[in-house]
DNA sequence: CTAGGGTTAG
């Protein structure tokens, strides 16, 4: 290109910006017209460009280069190929600006391509062209390629180039191989300059390594290499993310110095960074003194502000976009849309949904993901599902957002059928919607399931996540299965209260009170704070492990030392321990003495502590609010009639049962249920529905007849009716709890456990048996029922037989 | 003419 006398040249790009659209600009010498084709197509103006290319008399190289690279850059792929193929000299830079076009627009593939057809015509590549293949390996799922790329640098000597080693950095980092970018950023043995340092800094930042990143740029800043509009930005991100405000604040004054606190990019990334760390003042301030109206700078702090539950500002933030006339884009919807789905508030909601359909941004995946999110969480299934059906293309994201809709207002068998969908697409799970499903099994308490999703994850080599071991605690503690919760447990890296609320709360309901004692000291050691769960489970524990003055000293302390003031959970549980213990009188008092309304489940646990110690006015009180509460809920009938019975009130025990018949309520049949090899075995009471009836009940005779001879009696007063006592013996036998004994003994191999679940309480002679069962047999059986895990293991029950 | 930056749903 010639290069003399180029200063009239500069003075007519300035030009440039002043012409108006449709006047044709005067065709002036050649060299003059190609940099007046590209100040025009750099503005947005192409056609034109094209208009005066057409009309060149003359084109070198450079005219045709700067076409092709109008035109790439604008994504018009197919116009910039065009230009490439007529042009007569396909040099590599013509071959570079083509390559980083497709690079740039999301066509890797045909940048790859090209790359290689490249090398094919013989042509060597520039430090520009690897620059730009380089960036069509930017993603995991190219790494490969990446690595191609990066042994063709070695072989054509380009790795002691500090561009192209840019390039490989930038490429590793975005391919989450953090440390294959920070070696050959430590290679680099020349002086390093900022662009590098500044893709180190991006890179530690993209990565989540917000520390590494500001060290970076501090060492950076030691360095005196010198800054442009580029290297804030990533800084500022990992501020954000660290909530790093000081030294954010300390960036900004490094910003103003060195004259980039006008560029757009720069001010954004600042109105970003107060946002995210809290000065939602500051970063509005900012906003509005930026020169111009950056969608992106706005949709950030819409961010922050719903984020920080701010919703209302949010939306006025949206409004006023819309009434300055500025473009929204497909990241402004989103962010509005969270905000409701903060408050459930579907109806507001959709006005949103209709904008976004008028506006044509209904087919984005992002804002149909979002959209599905908010119907979901405001509990519009139905919503959410058309939603989700109507996207042109749905990923993780929007399977996701539906399965933890089901999931959240409990359709958790609903779930687990669509996470099934899911995988027959073809998704891949990720640990979001990992964590969601075990949450489910646990539910669900299907264990072999969650078990092979647990196993899959595995394989998928996946890294785990906090949510996903935290999910996988409870699942496998709320399945029974407390060696495998622990062990989960200790292999975590990382623990918040969370995982130790679950394996707490997993002990005490598996009937290991103290165990969950002595984890929740070693959880005060290790520095983290209970809440409001964690003494739920704690005072669950001492209820069910009858442990009086530890319940006490924790319901105390949840206030005095933690400022948790105890909800309905944790006063049912100290009714229920009160109960347990036999202190009726003083379960009364801390009924009266609760400031807030009693729920259900105190009523429940009151009325249950009635029944072992007989205080029939407290029994009726609890009764009535529970009939008000639950009428379709047999147990409080039943209960007070049992009541009644054994202090002899005949006549009222009958008059409950007849208003129990009246109101049209009915007890639940007991039912009883197992997986084996991955199918739900289920029995109900007397059940001979079960293909494999005659093995089941010849299995039933042979483990009476063999517990009977090592001391087994049964006990009949648990059965229901009235009739001989042969004929008692044989009810209790068959009662649903044995039936799923006796098909686990049959089905299961030897070493196994069997794992049985109940829909009610256990019965108290089924309980007695199974404690038999568990050592003429040596099985452990473990029996989850309405209240808790009875683990059964040579002749014992982990419940202490209190239950 | 061509590397490197800011907002992003579950």
């Amino acid at each position: 290109m010639n290069r003399l006398n180029t200063r009239p040249l500069i003075k007519k790009c300035r030009q440039i910006n002043q012409i108006k659209p449709h006047q044709q600009p005067q065709i002036p010498s050649n060299v003059a017209s190609n940099q007046l084709i590209d100040s025009l197509s750099k503005s947005g103006r192409i056609d034109e460009a094209r208009q005066l290319f057409d009309k060149m008399p003359e084109r070198d190289e450079f005219t045709w280069n700067t076409m092709v690279a109008g035109y790439a850059r604008l994504g018009r792929l197919n116009e910039a190929q065009k230009i490439f193929d007529e042009t007569p000299i396909q040099s590599s830079v013509a071959w570079s600006l083509l390559i980083s076009g497709y690079s740039r627009n999301g066509c890797g593939t045909e940048a790859f391509a090209l790359y290689w057809k490249m090398q094919v015509k013989g042509l060597r590549p520039t430090q520009y062209t690897l620059g730009s293949v380089l960036r069509a390996c930017s993603n995991t799922a190219e790494l490969l390629k990446g690595e191609q790329i990066h042994a063709h640098v070695v072989n054509t000597r380009f790795d002691d180039n500090v561009f192209v080693v840019t390039g490989l950095i930038d490429m590793y980092a975005k391919c989450e191989r953090i440390l294959e970018a920070e070696y050959l950023f430590m290679k680099v043995s020349d002086k390093k300059n900022h662009v590098l340092w500044s893709a180190m800094v991006t890179g530690y930042s993209q990565n989540g390594d917000g520390l590494r990143a500001i060290e970076c740029f501090r060492d950076m800043r030691g360095e005196d290499v010198g800054t442009n509009q580029f290297t804030f930005p990533s800084v500022l991100t990992a501020c954000a993310a660290m909530s790093a405000h000081v030294f954010g604040r300390q960036v900004h004054c490094c910003i103003i110095q060195s004259g980039f606190g006008v560029n757009v990019f720069v001010n954004s990334a600042l109105v970003d960074m107060y946002a995210k760390c809290g000065d939602l003042h500051g970063a509005k301030r900012l906003l509005e003194d930026m020169e111009v109206d950056d969608v992106v700078a706005w949709n950030s702090l819409i961010v922050s502000y719903v984020r920080q539950g701010y919703g209302d500002e949010a939306e006025s933030l949206f409004k006023k976009m819309h009434s300055r006339g500025m473009k929204i884009d497909n990241f402004t919807y989103p962010s509005v849309l969270n905000s409701f789905s903060f408050t459930a508030d579907v109806r507001n909601a959709k006005h949103i949904h209709c904008l976004i359909v008028k506006s044509g941004f209904e087919d984005y995946i992002i804002i149909g993901n979002a959209l599905v999110d908010m119907y979901a969480k405001g509990g519009c299934l139905s919503s959410a599902f058309r939603v989700f059906h109507s996207m042109p293309e749905c990923d993780v994201v929007s399977w996701t957002s539906l399965i933890t809709g089901y999931a959240h207002h409990g359709s958790h068998v609903e779930a687990l059928n669509l996470f099934s969908n899911m995988r027959t697409a073809n998704i891949h799970p990720d640990q979001f919607i990992i964590a969601s499903i075990f949450s489910s099994s646990a539910e669900l308490t299907i264990l072999a399931f969650g078990r092979q999703v647990h196993g899959n994850f595995i394989k998928s080599g996946l890294g785990s996540s906090l949510s996903v071991d935290n999910s996988l605690v409870t699942m496998y503690a709320k399945c029974g299965c407390l060696e495998e919760a622990h062990q989960v447990f200790d292999l975590m890296l990382l623990r918040n209260v969370v995982s130790w609320t679950a394996l707490i709360v997993g002990y005490a309901q598996n009937g290991k009170g103290r165990e969950s004692l002595l984890l929740y000291d070693r959880m005060i050691v290790s520095g983290t704070r209970p809440d409001y769960v964690t003494f739920v489970g704690l005072l669950f524990a001492c209820s069910h492990a009858g442990l009086l003055k530890d319940g006490f000293r924790f319901f105390e302390s949840m206030d005095n030392v933690y400022g948790i003031s105890p909800g309905a959970e944790h006063y049912a549980c100290m009714i229920d321990l009160l109960g347990r213990s036999g202190k009726i009188s003083e379960a009364k008092d801390l009924l009266n003495k609760m400031t807030i309304k009693p729920d259900a489940t105190l009523w429940k646990a009151l009325l249950a502590a009635c029944r072992m110690h007989g205080d029939i006015e407290l029994a009726e009180m609890a009764a009535k609010n529970l009939f008000k509460l639950e009428p379709e809920n047999a147990m409080p009938y039943v209960l007070l009639s049992n009541i009644y019975s054994s202090s002899s009130k005949w006549d009222d025990a009958e008059r409950i049962r007849s208003l129990m018949k009246s109101k049209g309520v009915t007890k639940e049949p007991g039912c009883s249920w197992m997986e084996v090899n991955g199918k739900m075995q289920s029995f109900m009471a007397e059940d001979r529905n079960h293909p494999r009836m005659e093995e089941i009940y010849s299995k039933v005779e042979e483990i009476m007849i063999k517990i009977k001879k090592a001391g087994y009696v049964p006990d009949t007063n648990y059965s229901l009716h009235d009739m001989d006592k042969e004929a008692k013996e044989r009810g209790l036998a068959y009662h649903s709890e044995k039936l799923a004994v006796a098909y686990g003994l049959l089905s299961l191999p030897s070493g196994a456990p069997i794992r049985i679940f109940k829909n009610l309480r256990v019965c108290g002679d089924c309980h007695t048996a199974i404690k038999f069962v568990s050592s003429v047999f040596q099985r452990r059986i473990i029996l989850r029922d309405a209240n808790c895990f009875h683990h059964f293991n040579e002749g014992l029950c982990s419940c202490g037989d209190y239950w």
